[in-house]
DNA sequence: CTGAAAGCGCTAACAT
DNA sequence: ATGTTAGCGCTTTCAG
C-alpha cells in the first residue's frame, strides 16, 4: 500500500534495533523501558537514552498480543452529540490521559451497535482493557453477558449488582423537583421523561420519576396519566414534548424535564406559544447545563465531568491493581433556583 | 448479593480452533473469512458457519501485527466538551462504524498532549489506520512531522497542501456577518475571535478575521483595535469577553462572535448589564448550535456532523484505496437571520 | 483452490 | 542482572 507520497515513512525502530545499539537483550530492554525490576540503572539509564535516539516506541499491537493489554480503554454512549455524553467524555478523558491510556468511543446509537457490543460481534473487547458504559440501558442478561468478557466494566446512570457504576441519586431528583414544584402551588405537573429500555433495571428515566412519583403520593396529590410524556432527551424533543402536554385538555402549570436539553426545548415552545415563564407555565430540568444559567433555568446541578472521571479512575485503579472491589459511587446534586420557576398564576 | 453471571467466560475461540473444524488450514479461514478470492464457495460457506458456531473473531491485535492494520482511526480535537467538537465526533462516529472502524479519541487539550501527537511520544501514530485533526492549529512544521508517518490524515478547519482538509470558506463566513451588520447601520462592530496559535496558517479565527476585515476595507469602514477582543469559543469566554468590550469607551453596538457559543456568552453578559438586544446591541454568531434558534440567535450556519462524516470518508476511501488523492473540501453556509440582530438605535 | 511456514514486534518464563 | 527462547494469533508469500 503506498504511503503518503509527499512525505517520506520514517524508518520505525524495534526492540531489536535498541537491544543491538545498547549491546543488551531484548528482554533487558523491555524491562528497563517499562521500569520492571532488576535492571541495572546505569544499563537502564542507556537503554533509555538509545530508546530515545532511536525514536523507539513498543509497537502497541505487539504488546497486546504479547501482554494481552492494549492501554485504552472503551466508552459506550448512547449518543455523541449531547451535551451531557460529551462532557462525561471529557471527564473520562482527563483521568485516561495522565494515566496513558487512549480512549475508544464505541457509539450505541442503534440496536446494531448495541448488539455488537453486547455480543462482542467485532471483538472490541480484545482491543479495550476496561470499559464504560453510560446511559446504556442495558437489561441484566446483557450486562451479564458483556461483564463475562472479564473486563473491568463501570457503568454511569445505572447500577448492577454485576458491575460498579457511578451517578447519583436521581430518586432524589426526581423527589427534589416535585417538592420544588408542588411546594410553589402546582398541582398539574407535566414529566417529560426518556424512554426506559429495561424498566425493571430501573435507568436513570426511571428512578427520577419513581422519585417523583413518591412524593406525589406522600403529598396526596395526583397525576394524570397523559402528564407523563416520554421524549428523547434532545433540545427538539423537549419542543415537541411540550407541546403535546400542553395542547392537551388539562394541561400542567409547571414541566419538569429530565434533562436541562429538553427543558430548553419547552422553553422554546412556550414562546412560541405565547406563554410567558413562569408565569404561565414553570420549568425546571436537570444537568446544569453550560446554558441553563444563560437560559435562567431552575435545574437540578450535578458535576458530569467528574462522573467521566470517577468512572474513568475506578477502571484504572482496578486495571493498576489497586482497587479491584465492586463500587457504587454518588455523587452530589443541588437543587438550583433561578427564574423559570415560580408559583402558578391564579385561575 | 454474590454476581452469578449467566454466561461463562466464553472461551475465546482462534482461528486453529475454526481450521481445525472446518478442516481446512489457518491460511484458508483467513482468506475465506475476509471474502479473499481463491476459496472455493462451498469451502467459505463451511468455514463462515464453523466461525460463527465457534463465536470466533479475528483478534485485533494479532491482525495488527501481521498485516498493519487496526480498523481505527484517531480524532484529534482541541476539548471535548464543546458543541462545535461532539458534533464533529457523532459525524465521524456514524462514517466510522458504517465501515467498521472504531475512533479513538485524542484530546489535544494539554501543550503537552499535543506534544505527543506530533512526536509520537506514545506510539498513537501506530494503533490508528488514519487520523482527523479537528481545528489543531498546527505549524507547517508539525503537521510535516504528522503526516510523515504515513497516516490518512484529514483535517477540519484548517487547509494545508501537506493534507486532505474540509471545512467551511471561514473568510466568507466572516465577510457574510461583517456585511450584514454594516447593512444594518453598525459602524462600531466589536470581534469576539479566538486565539490563533500559528496566525501564519490562517486557521479558522485567523480566517473569519481576514474575511470580516476585508469587507470593512472594502466598505471604507474603520475598525478601533480595541474592538477585537481574542476568547476561547466557550460561553463563559463570551460573556467575559462581551464585558471587556462593551465596558471601554466607545464601545461597539454590535458584536460578532465566532462561534454560537461565544454569542451565548454575550447575550448572557447583555442581559446581566440590561441592555436590549438587539436594541442596545446586536449579537451574531457562527454554527446555528442547537440552541440558536431557541435563543432566536442570528448566525451563520454549517453542518458540522457532516464535516466529520466527510473528513472520515475522506480516511475511509484513502484507507480502502478508492481515493488516495488530496482533497480540499468546502461546504456551504447560509447566514440565518433571527432576533439578535437589528439596525442600531439612533444615537 | 489450498496448505506450509515464516514472520509481525513484543513479553514472559526459564535459564544463567 | 541479563540472556534465551517460546510463543501471542494472525497474515502472507510461496509451493503445490
Amino acid at each position: 500500500m503506498p504511503a503518503n507520497p509527499l512525505a517520506p515513512r520514517p524508518p520505525k525502530a524495534t526492540i531489536d534495533d535498541v537491544a543491538r545499539a545498547a549491546n543488551v537483550s531484548v528482554a533487558t530492554v523491555s524491562r528497563a523501558l517499562r521500569g520492571l525490576p532488576n535492571v541495572a540503572p546505569s544499563t537502564r539509564a542507556r537503554v533509555e537514552e538509545i530508546a530515545r535516539d532511536l525514536n523507539y516506541r513498543a509497537d502497541p499491537a505487539a504488546s497486546r498480543l504479547a501482554a494481552g493489554v492494549s492501554r485504552s480503554i472503551g466508552v459506550a454512549v448512547p449518543v455523541l452529540n449531547s451535551w451531557y455524553v460529551s462532557n462525561v467524555i471529557a471527564g473520562v478523558e482527563t483521568a485516561c490521559n495522565s494515566a496513558g491510556y487512549d480512549i475508544v468511543v464505541i457509539g450505541l446509537t442503534t440496536p446494531e451497535l448495541r448488539r455488537r457490543l453486547v455480543y462482542n460481534t467485532d471483538s472490541i473487547h480484545s482491543r479495550i482493557d476496561g470499559l464504560i458504559m453510560v446511559d446504556a440501558g442495558m437489561s441484566h442478561d446483557e450486562l451479564a453477558l458483556i461483564v463475562a468478557h472479564g473486563l473491568p466494566t463501570v457503568m454511569i446512570g445505572q447500577h448492577s449488582p454485576l458491575c460498579s457504576s457511578v451517578g447519583i441519586n436521581d430518586r432524589e431528583v426526581g423527589a427534589l423537583a416535585a417538592a420544588h414544584l408542588y411546594e410553589l402551588g402546582h398541582e398539574r405537573i407535566g414529566l417529560i421523561t426518556g424512554l426506559d429500555p429495561h424498566p425493571a433495571e430501573m435507568t436513570v428515566p426511571g428512578q427520577r420519576q419513581h422519585g417523583f412519583d413518591q412524593v406525589v403520593f406522600d403529598l396526596n396529590k395526583t397525576m394524570d396519566p397523559s402528564w407523563y410524556q416520554p421524549s428523547d432527551f434532545s433540545v427538539k424533543g423537549g419542543y415537541r414534548a411540550a407541546q403535546e402536554l400542553m395542547t392537551r385538555p388539562n394541561a400542567p402549570t409547571a414541566i419538569f424535564a429530565l434533562s436541562d436539553e429538553m427543558a430548553f426545548g419547552v422553553l422554546h415552545w412556550a414562546r412560541d406559544a405565547g406563554l410567558a415563564v413562569p408565569g404561565d407555565l414553570s420549568v425546571i430540568g436537570v444537568d446544569d447545563h453550560d446554558l441553563a444559567e444563560v437560559m435562567g433555568l431552575t435545574t437540578i446541578a450535578q458535576d458530569v465531568p467528574e462522573h467521566g472521571a470517577r468512572a474513568a479512575r475506578l477502571v484504572l485503579d482496578h486495571l493498576a491493581l489497586i482497587d479491584q472491589t465492586r463500587h457504587e459511587v454518588f455523587h452530589t446534586i443541588a437543587l438550583i433556583e433561578r427564574s423559570t420557576t415560580g408559583p402558578p398564576t391564579a385561575g
